[in-house]
DNA sequence: ACCCGCTGGTACATCGATTAACCACTCCGG
DNA sequence: CCGGAGTGGTTAATCGATGTACCAGCGGGT
């Protein structure tokens, strides 16, 4: 038991500290570190070597006040519900983004939010505090207000979930929303299926829109309309609400697709619950591919949009917009369908 | 011909500026905003209306330099496989963080990191540069070297999942782990079930322990032994194949335990697939009331250990590490088991 | 001897805020 | 009329690192 009054702070070595230990000014120092300035070999390596003796690191803050750069990047997720309990996206997302942020020294600052306003209103906070480099975007909406918002803010942004049309900030991937799901319907449409319905994420964020259109525009060209189109936001709830009005309906549909997997997989229980069986009377789409899809049973065909790669593309992006030299980022993956068990044939009517 | 066309650095104000505007000195204006010195509260209402009217908060680097603290929490994931895609666990306990932490202008740092060696190393990066003033530690290990780490680099850090006995740092919740599994184990019993299995999470994880010792204990309360015991990662897979093998023992056991909701899904999924029907033949516990839990068929049964307030009162505990005046946390809730559906009597001998 | 150019460094102002020390002024009792 | 105590501020040093401007040698051409 050593008797260490607590709280005593280790006092971290400054430059100042390895300037004296190398016999150097802080200034030969600092050129060390970031190989800058004119240096004789000799000398830097000596800097470097009592640098990493003393155990040194230029602190934080007093590189990000002077060169006003934190090295920092903002997430903020915005949660209207309980969205992000379920919801394994992000968890992906940061995955991707985090591979791409930490080997540089960028540190990821997640934020929680409850609607737009208060995002917006974090983004200002933030950038007025200068606290973030950067922000990754999720969800565009519509008439997304944040691009112009973060440009006005001087700060870089990557916008995920829309086009790649003209914007203040780049956007990436996920335009191809309409891929995926054109590739699910006609999947359903080759099993057979003629009554296929929808439900949809919120009506307000892009993405739903885009996956709607391509839904509707892959039955049209079958001659087809949708039996049925619902909004909803992400919970199981609505998955478990939705599935059972869709199924009282007169004309039933025999096949579902869902914005998410957990929403797909509570659909599936609904349905067994309802004493039908699938996929031999209702078949089930998902988006996502979660991990638990291919486990449980029947097992979920769903559509997977590599979010991790997605993820990274946009990390890449930011780092250059923060003027980082990073190669630039390359996102080949579209969404793929992945046919498991729980889409079959229709039905054989009665 | 400017370097940056659009990019126009909206040149965010100081408190120079804000000084000058009020006519006061920079030093009043810092007095104003945080409340110190003597000011007349003319003076003060004055500076402020300006701070808020030129749209002015103080810039956290130089804060953060003059001060040397960031209001900045470190929250390491470690993930050896992909655990973090599926487990709600960390989303929930981000969301009770979260809630303490912004309102009182605290930022959450999220990093990703393979195993603990790279845990211990970031934490030294982290605090060389001084970019975080103290972190959350989650899953405690038997032998955690954390703690000893972190008070090292003179750092406040709470311990997340370890009884409460004497360490270098605060310890909460979690802590009574055993109960939720105990009251499983009791709830088994009174369904009549003898030949109980255990699936438990990787050895070196404390909770692990905890929630082991408390299943055998209960057991043994009973007179009976585990029919098995198995430890597993949190994979969905390994669900799979651990319920694979545990079905195909001898002596099959009548109910299963399960450390998380998503393996417990899976395993439902598994005993199905072989022929099984749930709970008719084989009961299954979860842990964690994933949402997703309420509404597969059947519904789980399962722990529910309240991740959200835990990550409340780790906040509130690491707050009060960082001299931050705040309400002490309070603790109330322990794990609970809530029945559902996975769990029925024991299945009458053929 | 003188100047030039080059190498290898150092001195110092600076980023934006905080804070201890200090000062001008008023009021008041003795 | 003076010392002492408030009141309401200001001045200036400081946090740790960066980068521009400057300087000391030194070799060499003329």
């Amino acid at each position: 038991m050593t008797k260490r009054p607590e709280g005593r702070a280790p006092a971290r070595p400054t430059i100042k500290a390895v300037a004296a230990a190398a016999g150097v000014s802080t200034a030969a120092v600092s050129q060390a570190v970031n190989g800058t300035g004119r240096l004789s070999e000799a000398t830097r390596r000596r800097v470097l070597d009592t640098a990493t003796e003393l155990g040194w690191s230029p602190s934080a803050s007093a590189t990000a006040l002077r060169r006003a750069r934190t090295r920092t990047i903002a997430l903020v997720v915005r949660r209207p519900t309980d969205v992000l309990g379920s919801d394994p996206h992000f968890s992906e997302l940061i995955t991707g983004l985090e591979g791409e942020l930490a080997p540089r020294g960028y540190g990821l600052l997640l934020h929680l939010v409850a609607d737009m306003a208060q995002e917006s209103a974090l983004y200002e906070r933030l950038a007025a505090e200068g606290r973030i480099d950067g922000a990754v975007l999720t969800d565009a909406r519509a008439d997304d207000p944040r691009p112009e918002l973060l440009r006005g803010l001087g700060l870089p942004a990557v916008l995920l979930g829309a086009p790649d049309t003209a914007s203040p900030v780049p956007r990436v991937g996920l335009g191809q929303q309409g891929a995926g799901i054109r590739e699910a319907v006609g999947h359903l449409l080759e099993l057979g299926h003629r009554r296929v319905a929808y439900v949809a994420g919120p009506a307000e964020l892009l993405h739903t829109r885009l996956r709607l259109h391509a839904f509707e525009e892959r039955l049209a060209e079958a001659g087809l309309l949708p039996v049925a189109v619902r909004h909803s936001d992400f919970t199981e709830r609505a998955a478990v609400g939705v599935t059972e009005e869709l199924l009282a309906l007169p004309d039933r549909p025999t096949a579902l697709v869902f914005p998410n997997d957990s929403m797909a997989v509570c659909a599936i229980g609904t349905a067994q619950r309802a004493g039908l069986r699938v996929p031999g009377d209702l078949s089930v789409v998902g988006y996502d591919n979660l991990s638990l899809g291919r486990w449980v049973h029947p097992r979920l065909t769903t559509v997977d949009q590599q979010v991790q790669r997605v993820g990274a593309a946009a990390a890449r992006t930011l780092l250059v917009g923060c003027g980082e030299d990073v190669p630039p980022p390359v996102l080949d993956g579209r969404p793929r369908l992945v046919v498991r068990e729980s889409t079959g044939p229709l039905p054989s009517p009665a």
